[in-house]
DNA sequence: CTTCCATTTCAATGATTCTTGAAATATATA
DNA sequence: TATATATTTCAAGAATCATTGAAATGGAAG
């Protein structure tokens, strides 16, 4: 993975509201959600959350299909494993405290 | 870990200058850099990095210690860990695919 | 073809972040 | 005490991000 899109991904982690998301698609499973259910979900508003939604899409987080007039978005748990590989083996050389964050 | 430091970690670490910079104290090791040697080993001035600096610092990326008159910098690999361990389990449930990352 | 529904796009606004260079602080040394 | 060095703090300005509500788009159904 690359530099540019780990940043982007990162940026769009450091959000409280893109972590709900995350954690309510994460929920949902690999049904996904439709992003008027994500904003009901979560109280906001429809064009707040296609800003949130489109944010994390753009950072390869989630992915989105469209559903007839609505849209399914679902997490991509290969991109956060991506990022997270970076963040332990590019950044940090594989540091073994760092690794333990994967264990018991 | 709470997750309004994970957010700002999450923040400190989707910046260029900072990934450069953790990459640097990764490489210093347990010894950790002065502050002059990160500006210049980056070609950032002293301001800009004490700015970067402190951003990683408030995140508890990294820490800081006053050696007579320079600041001493060092990675903090255990909150890596735990962000990466938030991200993990408290956001994907521990989800395999993420998981992987850790892996071969 | 018109209307309705779900979502996105847009423009305006306020908030946050980043950079720059000057000034302030802390510590060492003459 | 005066001076030099390393770093931080501050103020100003530019750039990016987040929120809001209105308007536009895509698709389904009458």
């Amino acid at each position: 993975m690359k530099e540019e899109q780990v940043i982007e991904a990162f940026g769009a982690l450091s959000n409280q509201t893109r972590l709900q998301v995350l954690r309510k698609l994460v929920e949902a499973g690999p049904e996904g959600m439709l992003a008027g259910d994500v904003a009901e979900a979560l109280g906001a508003s429809p064009s707040r959350m296609s800003f949130h939604l489109s944010t994390l899409q753009a950072a390869g987080i989630v992915t989105s299909e469209r559903q007839s007039r609505q849209m399914i978005y679902r997490v991509n748990f290969q991109a956060i494993g991506e990022v997270m590989r970076f963040l332990l083996q590019d950044c940090c050389k594989g540091n073994a405290t760092v690794q333990s964050c994967c264990g018991p």
